[in-house]
DNA sequence: GATGAATGAGATTTCATTCAT
DNA sequence: TATGAATGAAATCTCATTCAT
């Protein structure tokens, strides 16, 4: 997962504008955006305070920043998988587990785009909507497409489908998040098989299951 | 869905307390916790900016007692659930249906409880967590029960079953509450089904599914 | 010293005034006149709030009263004092032991008239400058009336004499209050003694000394 | 008397802070610290209210700047007079000129730290209490040295004696301070005088007079 | 007399942002 | 680029006082 880092403009020092940045993600997962002040985002990434407004208008775009920086791969991954000639559950595993991943590699990160942006219906997720309505969108044409060619129950409304399949990714991490869950390697592999067993075949002993060996 | 109002001790003024819990879950609701002030709930409520402290020892108690109060009569549901001797699905389906009927009856309530508590790891998240956890264990518990006789598989961890069926309907609600999904009651109605069929039965076509007329 | 209780207007109830006035002398001594709020003074008093209201117009004035209370008794005692055919000695002594017995009888009260009043140049210090004066004055009287009669050196001015005399005394109270000396019968007993051979004798070794034997 | 100014690290603006506390000095003598503002301070050193919190923590830290600065001049003035080989009257003498012209200098100053700090027995002179302490030990080390050398009378003990030679010429601040003995150049240089003729000599007329020619 | 809910002016403190160097 | 002093608009919370009962 390569992070969407520009290809450094110039050689030169230690690029301040990423240190502040990644300093930010570990500032505003400690804390919280609110709790936070500037300096102490200076303070962490070693900088003085006023050059945080020399590479951002503001504090806000900071958090912008961090969002559309992973929030712009994981579309990009997204339609990736969508124009694969790919089973769904594939797809939605490819997804699932890109999610998945992110934490895995930078938990401060995706804890912040969750709590802060995602479900931040007042601040941050009302100014990234666009952006977060596209993730569904796209997850709901996959769907769609499921439906179209029956592999998946045409009664269920794909964009509800979507909700509910992003809604329990984003749970498992909350549950990471919060200490309520268990984390580690095995465990964030299970996860991804989990989540899309759980969605696509369901809960229910049957024949719905495929015994895959992950 | 009684609400968790004691019974007015005495009937006399509107009961101001109550007045202005109700007010600070439509300011709540409308600015985000953090960006209202006092005076706006004071305003709200018609009451003059210190009553809300005659009342209250902070904002953050005003807060505390809505996510309490509704919370705990969610707690109560779920055990009351629990105990009878019903399908798993139907005592899916009655979490499902209490939590949607809760954001029908109360739409500004759950949207405070979701956006400025369920999620908020770093302020309330974690004041609460107690409680938090609490519900997801008795939905792990269902689930568990429903493994030991058979009607859910048992390679699925009942933790995650319980978070991934949580975060589903929670989901739903952020959809609705961003204005990404269509609202009705027809539309609740439907979603409580939808919810879950998609987790018990799965959206893959096949045997799994519940030709349930609704 | 039995203080200055107005003759009960009528035998009723137990003067609440009066429990109102003595909740606030103990309130006012343990946390300062501006730490504390006029409900800890009721609380104090196991009075309700607004009653403190109905007997007094503020709570600067609950404070004028305990102060002019104790304050004019111990004008008249001064008064008093003066009045007597006896040594300066006498009299000086006569001051003492009455400031010093106020506060072993009530260290609460004088703690509050010294630390509120008494030294308070900005508040009720200058509300109360006059009374203050009144009693620097009469002391300074008896010093002019002692140099007059040639007991007392004619070069030191009776009202720094006063004001040096009235220091020493205030000061050893704040060394009690402030918990700097020992406090007990015994040493409140020598401390007039010493206050006065001190201002009068002089604390040099020499003729000056009366070997009073207490 | 030079303040315990450190010598200005580096000479560029008029050095904030120093002119804030400066301010702080005036406003705190004219209205008293609870009654004034912190933007009365900061009107008064002609700085934004922001100001006076970037350079202290609150407004009681101004306060306690203000007193430490100028207590721990006094406490190096009495070690250094308490060292030198010279007749108590003279130590004392030098202790109460110090005060005195402590006053003359700045009497704003002076009147803060006595009225706000050194009878403030609930707020800043509990906080500063050691250092109050150690003013009146030393003193009552010099003292008890002068009893040992059997220049003062041994029945009165140092402690109590200290506390009424400090004690006596705080009254004299006390007195200037509220306007009811005159001051003036003249004044001062005669209340050294006074002060130390009066507790050392005694206000009785005798062989305990030194006729010093001042 | 007695109660305590209700009022609202005002104080401290915070902190994002600006700007001179 | 880089620094951090300087600004000042808010926001929370306190609490003396009022008043209806």
């Amino acid at each position: 997962m390569s992070a969407g880092r520009t290809p450094a403009p110039r050689a030169k020092s230690p690029d301040k504008r990423r240190v502040i940045l990644d300093a930010a993600v570990r500032v505003f997962a400690r804390q919280g955006f609110h709790a936070c002040r500037v300096s102490d985002i200076a303070d962490e990434a070693g900088v003085a305070y006023g050059l945080v407004y020399h590479y951002f208008g503001s504090k806000d775009e900071v958090l912008d920043t961090l969002f559309l920086e992973r929030w712009n791969v994981m579309l990009a991954l997204i339609r990736e998988v969508d124009a694969e000639a790919i089973p769904v559950r594939d797809k939605l595993r490819a997804i699932a587990s890109f999610i998945i991943d992110s934490y895995r590699h930078d938990p401060d990160l995706m804890k912040v785009i969750i709590v802060e942006v995602t479900r931040a219906a007042n601040s941050f997720g009302q100014t990234h909507i666009g952006q977060i309505r596209e993730a569904y969108e796209l997850i709901g044409g996959i769907v769609t497409e499921a439906q179209a060619e029956g592999v998946f129950k045409a009664e269920i409304e794909p964009r509800f489908a979507a909700m509910a399949f992003y809604g329990a990714i984003e749970q498992l991490l909350t549950g990471w998040i919060f200490g309520l869950l268990p984390q580690g390697e095995e465990q964030f592999e299970r996860a991804k098989w989990l989540v899309v067993e759980t969605v696509c075949g369901g809960l229910e002993a049957g024949a719905g299951e495929q015994p895959i060996l992950r």
